[in-house]
DNA sequence: CGTATGACCATGC
DNA sequence: GGCATGGCCATAC
């Protein structure tokens, strides 16, 4: 299994009205695996699975669309997620916690460190 | 194999 | 908060 096949299986397991970024997806990933690469793996869905990769819940670190043009944000926005007036979402509120643990020791992924109050604080988006 | 490219990110003004 | 840098790493040529 590739690599990008391997990012392909972890992002389908967003559900929808969430998101997350390129980042937490390349940790959960691991090896070496980094968010550039993630941003690729995105770039490059093949035909057969753009229906199932929801490409459009994946954001950047910022809490925005890192994609030109207003679909992804039409796409998130239909599924309940909400952007603030300098067009971003409060990660708080529609971050992804990532999958189950027992998800990822299934299928040999790296569990997200649950995000600490403190760390969450520091965005007072809204 | 070296080089360039990019839906990125952390850091430091 | 914005902006510039350097680092990161899989692909394509």
């Amino acid at each position: 299994m590739s690599l990008y096949e391997r990012i392909y299986l972890l992002a389908e397991q967003i559900p929808p009205g969430v998101v997350t970024t390129y980042g937490d997806l390349a940790r959960i990933v691991g090896g070496g695996c980094d968010a550039r690469t993630v941003g690729e793996a995105m770039n490059a869905i093949p035909k057969d699975r753009a229906q199932s990769v929801p490409w459009q819940r994946v954001i950047n670190a910022q809490g925005g669309i890192s994609t030109r043009g207003l679909v992804q944000r039409q796409l998130l926005e239909a599924e309940g997620v909400v952007f603030n007036q300098r067009d971003r979402t409060d990660l708080r509120r529609f971050g992804w916690a990532g999958p189950s643990p027992e998800w990822c020791a299934a299928h040999g992924f790296i569990p997200l460190p649950p995000r600490d109050d403190a760390s969450a604080e520091q965005l007072s988006l809204f």
